[in-house]
RNA sequence: GUCCCUAUCGUCUAGAGGCCUAGGACAUCGCCCUUUCACGGCGGUAACCGGGGUUCGAAUCCCCGUGGGGACGCCA
């Protein structure tokens, strides 16, 4: 049976890097009938937040990863006690008390004679006697792992092939502090085991720590799980990806009007590929999920290409949904919605031509309320010759069954009646009624607007229209 | 500095030695559609990092450079 983990440590909201792991760990455990398991790895006392949590699990939910747990290392330290202790008796382990400021210095100096920075192993057992060190009086130790000094590591990593390290590249790391909560390499090792993880999939910045982390299955005579590093994602300069470099919190991209299933594609496309597939569905990404098509070097954030497929989903999506989705930000816009047209019709019509939720809601605001035409505008379209044919369509309008149909043969009979060319007196008409140049068909839009408002918006424009 | 990984259009990628005159998508440019702007349709520009091998044959395999990323904590 299948069982994988995505094991975010609470410091900070969901980023879309983690949330891309966690969704190929989800879907190949979806697509293998296996368990997708949430851990927290709160070790680290001083970052770790409850606000963090929340968001991760906020996430999560939205991009709709469901997850056995969550489980907390931090209500596991019995057990990390524990498997210390059993490497202490069985010699796979060794209290080290040297200081920090002492260890800083030593990586100072390997540094300086451009040395690896590592851990020199004074507190081994043979070289602490040998070199007659006392455990001080009262001091607590850290717990080192006894890391092998000759030979390799090597796996098959599922994403990178053959990795091999050296040996003689690794340190004795700690696995216990003194206050007894494990450090990072520790805890998921022995929380891999107990969880019974046969796939460990996760950032492309922890290969390094697998070799460590195999040595310790070894000594805790545990069979390996199979390990698997999806490559980073960039920002769009090639630089890491981080805060100044735009949306990086999941949540950011709700808030800023994205479809979590257009993130979800577009994350799981970002490094992934099932052929010339590019947009798809949660469904056929968990049938065609693999780990032999996730690429192996790092990749670009690309917000056009997300936007394009958000396009995409916003065009196909419910209009009762994307009414739903557009009114938190029609109201920020201070949009009395109840008072037109019913929400869902002035979505219809808008959804085709916006990519964010956002967007959807700013081009539904002169639904709900009379907008200005700006002065370039008014002096592009509002040209003299034309009032009176405006004047004439504000009378028929005014008499008119509302319907499309109906406004439309208005529009053009007065088209035809003063011998005009259609966008000579539908462009003017548009700007006075909607203050903008760019609107769904002039007909459609007025009768989501309504009689009242375009009869009165025209009145009023028509006031300092040029005769 | 040391170690690990990596390298196809601007970007994401297809490509498992002959199917490659290198395919798709985003972006970009042009045309069409059009009552504006979109949507949509059609078309264009655009890539195998460099050098050595292996092979009848290499984008695909090997080596060396170079570029990019990562790691080197009592962070995860």
């Amino acid at each position: 049976m299948i069982r994988t983990r995505f094991a975010p440590s609470p410091t900070g909201y969901l980023h879309i890097g983690g949330a891309r792991t966690a969704l190929y760990c989800w879907a190949f455990a979806k697509k293998h009938g296996g368990t997708f398991v949430l851990r927290v790895e709160d070790t680290d006392r001083e970052r770790s937040t409850e606000a963090s949590v929340r968001a991760i699990l906020d996430g999560m939910q939205w991009l709709g990863l469901d997850y056995e747990g969550p489980y907390f290392q931090m209500q596991r330290l019995d057990r990390y006690r524990a498997l210390a202790d059993q490497l202490l008796a069985s010699g796979h382990a060794y209290p080290c008390y040297a200081t920090r400021d002492e260890l800083d210095a030593m990586r100072e100096q390997q540094r300086a004679r451009n040395e690896k920075p590592r851990y020199d192993g004074r507190w081994r057992p043979e070289n602490a006697q040998r070199a007659g060190l006392k455990p001080p009086a009262g001091a607590q130790p850290v717990i080192r792992f006894r890391n092998p000094d000759a030979g390799e590591v090597t796996w098959h990593d599922v994403i990178k092939g053959p990795i091999t390290i050296a040996n003689s590249e690794l340190d004795d790391l700690v696995i216990l502090r003194a206050d007894g909560i494990p450090t990072y390499n520790f805890g998921v090792v022995v929380d891999d085991i107990d969880m019974q993880m046969t796939h460990v999939i996760r950032g492309d910045d922890h290969v390094n720590n697998t070799p460590r982390q195999i040595n310790i299955y070894h000594a805790l005579g545990q069979p390996l799980p199979l390990f698997g590093h999806v490559p980073m994602i960039l920002g769009q300069d090639g630089e890491r990806l981080s805060k100044r470099h735009g949306a990086v919190s999941v949540m950011q991209y709700l808030e800023e009007g994205y479809l979590p299933e257009a993130l979800v594609n577009y994350l799981a496309r970002l490094g992934w590929s099932h052929g010339d597939n590019e947009k798809f569905s949660c469904e056929k990404l968990v049938e065609w999920f693999d780990f032999e098509h996730v690429s192996r070097s790092p990749a670009r954030f690309d917000p056009d290409k997300l936007r394009w497929l958000n396009q995409q989903y916003i065009k196909e999506a419910d209009n009762e949904r994307l009414a739903a989705l557009a009114l938190p930000f029609l109201q920020r816009d201070g949009c009395t919605v109840e008072r037109g047209a019913p929400l869902a019709s002035v979505v219809g019509l808008l959804k085709e031509r916006v990519s964010t939720i956002e967007e959807l809601a700013d081009a539904a605001v002169y639904f709900y309320r009379e907008l200005e035409p700006s002065e370039a505008l008014r002096q592009q379209h509002y040209v003299a010759g034309i009032k009176p044919a405006l004047e004439e369509l504000q009378m028929r309008l005014a008499g008119v069954e509302w319907n499309r149909a109906h406004i439309n043969e208005a529009v053009k009979s007065v088209v035809a009646g003063h011998k005009l060319k259609m966008p000579k007196l539908a462009m003017p008409l548009r700007v006075m009624v909607t203050g903008e140049a760019q609107t769904p068909s002039i007909d459609a839009t007025l009768e989501l607007i309504g009689r009242e408002q375009v009869l009165a918006r025209m009145k009023k424009q028509l006031q300092s229209f040029p005769v």
